[in-house]
DNA sequence: AAAAAAC
């Protein structure tokens, strides 16, 4: 057995890195409000009706417009303005750009559904500027980190492209004909360059073509499959709206998650990416109350983001119809087709009224994609290109992984060793946030009770929790309020919590995957951070993966484990083989559904797949970290 | 076996 100290010293250590000088107070709400703009929402099927007083305002052929839009140009959409790529885009809701409005509406995220209603009236009025609503915590953390995407963690990443006619990359946003209210939010949003996933995936995605994308989420999975959605649905033909009632709404693109607070993560991010540019996102999720999600819904939708239990609801109510959807997305695309999301999927997707593979546009992302998942998720695609962005093992030293044997009987004093160090080494009276993943529902209540019992500030989030203690939770959690968060593999998945400093796995997962999804909880952005895993005898069938994973990312691997990884080397999918860990594989190369595709590799001069020991372990398995 | 996802 290793000793305590030294694990409790690196926490201690790493947390203090990340939390930084400046961990301000929560909730500090910050943005102006001004004058309302009058700008109203307009279905894509009126948005080519512009009020014939209403001419285009000139605009510099180049500048890139700091200045005030121009007049309100109600939702000027259509072929006619797809082709503007200078004029004066960037503005289609008029008013000016600093109208940073707080309303009601959205304020109150953190009170829950009640008080929802304030703003009601006014709300329908006007776009709520998401970059203006964000809590104290984030805005004070923007400036600093928002720009501090470490992109030197990015170099020398691997990339395969597999599929016919592969688009080339892009190295710049402005490469890419977006549109101007589109540059103008990814200018907002403090993105300088895109990153890998977003150079491969956002051209691919532009030439209409499906996708399945095996990338890293901290690295702008989010803006890679939204920027050509939105793009695609401000220059798109205008749709005729088939008639089913009144009640029924036609979004254009959907977006599935597995999880509620991941969808509304989503939604928040497109949100940002989508405002003035007349495109509406709208979100739906269940656990709260679907008259409200209703009524957002009636005042139109163009993007729909959704967890899959409500928005089969809403497809049975007929009150969505997915007949007009040319694009579909699905986050954690491997979790939404495994056993237990696939039957719901295939109705959303094949029994409804989607369009089929190669009407709509689908791309598939995930950190994670078995092979066999790949073979399943083939279904939904089209002559797709697959897209794998991974990193080699050098960079996955962002992440150091701690393993640590320990019986269960000492987990909690244990996880206590280590909490104590960290508060200790914290940073003005506040605790790094600390991210413990638990097996069971019960588990988690169990153990948070424990460590409040303990003066330790914890909270919990899990499915047994009303919706409304779920996000109160993540609130608290990311707020420092309660810098501990003790998890089920609800929040294992795509949530974007900035400041882990350290992920515990108090109970280690039974599958490889959702060990490689917690831990990247942490060490986001390009920033380094803790993984600590509690192991002992029962996580025997997890010791092979875990040890090849743990060396494949040049991690240190304790002789036990490796001497438990021996004597339970056995199949399983959780086996891997080789040494091949940050790499990806197109499942197609190796099967019987190769159709001759061609490759394309996009290594960097430095290091390629090659040097990574390349993609030919044979082990099936796909992964790119996150 | 557990977790997630509608009411």
């Amino acid at each position: 057995m290793t000793t305590k100290t030294s694990w409790a010293d690196l926490a201690a250590n790493s947390a203090a890195e990340n939390v930084g000088s400046g961990f301000p107070a929560s909730n500090g709400a910050v943005g102006t409000t001004s004058a309302p703009s009058r700008a109203t929402y307009v279905p894509p099927h009126l948005r080519n009706r512009r009020p014939s007083s209403d001419a285009p305002a000139p605009a510099p052929a180049t500048a890139p417009a700091p200045a005030p839009a121009p007049a309100p140009a109600p939702a000027q959409t259509g072929p006619a303005a797809s082709n503007d790529r200078s004029g004066h885009g960037g503005s289609r809701w008029g008013g000016p750009r600093n109208e940073y409005i707080r309303s009601g509406n959205t304020g109150g995220r953190g009170g829950g559904w009640g008080g929802r209603s304030a703003g009601w009236d006014r709300g329908r009025e006007q776009e709520v500027n998401p970059f203006a609503e964000e809590d104290g915590t984030e805005q004070a953390f923007c400036e600093h980190e928002n720009t501090g995407i470490n992109f030197d963690a990015y170099e020398d990443i691997p990339v395969e492209a597999r599929g016919d006619d592969v688009p080339p990359p892009v190295n710049t946003f402005a490469e890419i004909d977006l549109g101007e209210a589109l540059n103008l939010n990814i200018r907002r949003c403090k993105y300088v360059k895109p990153t890998p996933v977003q150079r491969y995936a956002i051209p691919i995605s532009l030439a209409g073509r499906d996708l399945m994308a095996c990338a890293q989420t901290g690295s702008g999975k989010t803006a890679a499959f939204c920027f050509p959605i939105i793009s695609g649905i401000m220059k798109g033909a205008l749709p005729q709206r088939p008639f089913r009632g009144a009640r029924t709404v036609y979004p254009r693109a959907l977006i599935l998650s597995p999880t509620r607070e991941l969808s509304v993560q989503i939604h928040e991010e497109a949100r940002k990416f989508s405002y003035q540019t007349g495109v509406k996102v709208v979100v739906a999720y269940g656990g709260a109350p679907i008259n409200q999600q209703l009524r957002e819904l009636e005042r139109g939708v163009d993007i729909l983001v959704a967890t899959p239990g409500r928005l089969v609801d809403l497809l049975e109510r007929a009150r969505v119809s997915l007949q007009m959807i040319r694009y579909l997305a699905l986050d954690e695309a491997d979790r939404m087709l495994d056993m237990g999301f696939e039957p719901q999927i295939r109705k959303i997707v094949e029994q409804m009224d989607m369009p089929p593979p190669g009407v709509r546009q689908t791309m598939l992302f995930s950190a994670t994609f078995p092979k066999e998942i790949q073979r399943l998720a083939s279904d939904f695609l089209s002559n797709y290109i697959f897209l794998a962005v991974g990193r080699v093992g050098s960079s996955t030293d962002l992440i150091v992984q701690r393993v640590e044997f320990v019986h269960e009987s000492d987990k909690r004093s244990h996880l206590m060793d280590l909490l104590h160090a960290q508060r200790a080494n914290g940073v003005q009276g506040k605790q790094a946030l600390t991210l413990v993943f638990v097996e069971t529902k019960k588990g988690a209540d169990s153990l948070e009770h424990w460590l409040c019992t303990n003066s330790f500030p914890a909270t919990t989030i899990h499915g047994d929790r009303s919706q409304q203690e779920r996000e109160q939770a993540l609130r608290s959690f990311k707020s420092g309020a309660t810098p501990i968060l003790v998890a089920t593999d609800v929040a294992a998945r795509g949530l974007d919590i900035p400041h882990v400093a350290h992920v515990v796995n108090f109970d280690l997962p039974n599958d490889i995957d959702d060990y490689v999804h917690r831990i990247g909880r942490t060490g986001r952005a390009g920033k380094t951070g803790l993984a600590t895993a509690f192991f002992n005898e029962n996580n025997g069938s997890l010791a092979r993966p875990l040890a090849d994973l743990m060396q494949e990312a040049n991690q240190e691997v304790p002789a036990w484990l490796s001497r438990f990884a021996a004597r339970s080397s056995f199949g399983g999918r959780n086996r891997r083989s080789g040494g091949v860990r940050f790499g990806a594989r197109d499942f197609r190369r190796d099967s019987s559904f190769n159709r001759g595709g061609s490759d394309n590799y996009y290594g960097n001069s430095s290091s390629g797949y090659s040097a990574s020991g390349g993609y030919g372990g044979g082990g099936g398995y796909t992964s790119a970290w996150d």
